[in-house]
DNA sequence: CCTTCATATACCTTGACAAGCATATACTTT
DNA sequence: AAAGTATATGCTTGTCAAGGTATATGAAGG
């Protein structure tokens, strides 16, 4: 399980990394709200922590699982590059859905194309394209 | 190969990903470039392709594969909440770094943390801690 | 047409890993 | 100390995917 990108590539991994977005927890807590066997849970758990992507704590008994950003952060900034790539690509969509506003307009029901939520670009004005 | 995420565990497939953000490639090229044998190449490709990350065109007898955004744009909307949560711990780091700052100044070489290319907040300022 | 180039697919083998179950460790309460 | 609770680890098994090699498809050029 070398790169961070393995460890994330388990569905029940990235459920227990979701779980503890909001709080630490417990395995007990995590098995109970996953619903799967406590032996998978503390597997899943010794991959994450071995990678990185959470610490433990002892309490009594129970110990306490939370998060820690570095292995995240990797995969957000291996998705830099693709982020240039894609806001470009939003704003060729951008322009032809311009070019076709009043095309479709109420022709069928509104629906918007997903926003990338991190514009990486200053939006640039659309030139109309000028006749060929 | 149901989730994005199991495909991009794959390194030679996150290679093949990064060399199509420059511009489209055909098979041969990626097959040089990252000097692996042409079916491997083929297979990854097929993968990718029948998850949405590349798509290809026919030029005479070569293929040229070309990047698609969507699923990427996946993966990184699943790390939004997690980036609401590490953005909390940098400030902290920071906090802790600020007063730590004529302390450390320059006993070492000066190496800087990682810093987010994303903050999902503004900076707020940091109160020197009351005396305790 | 026949050959060459570019790419895809089929088949086989191997290794990795997740699931399931049993068991071990460790702390707590009585 | 014994029993109970919480978590970790060991072992076995089945699955699936990646690598390798050979071969198939298909287009281009002589």
């Amino acid at each position: 399980m070398d790169s961070v990108f393995e460890v994330i590539a388990e569905p029940n991994r990235r459920a227990i990394l979701s779980l503890l977005v909001s709080s630490e927890q417990s395995v007990g807590e995590i098995e109970r709200q996953l619903g799967m066997p406590q032996p998978a849970v503390s597997k899943h758990l010794r991959v994450l922590r071995e990678a990185g992507f959470v610490e433990s704590t002892v309490d009594a008994q129970r110990r306490l699982y939370r998060l820690k950003p570095e292995p995240l952060q990797e995969v957000d900034a291996w998705l830099t590059p693709f982020r240039r790539f894609w806001s470009a690509h939003v704003d060729a969509l951008e322009r032809h859905l311009d070019r076709m506003k009043d095309f479709e307009s109420r022709t069928t029901g509104t629906k918007r194309p997903v926003r990338s939520s991190i514009p990486t670009k200053k939006k640039k004005k659309t030139r109309p394209k000028p006749r060929t």
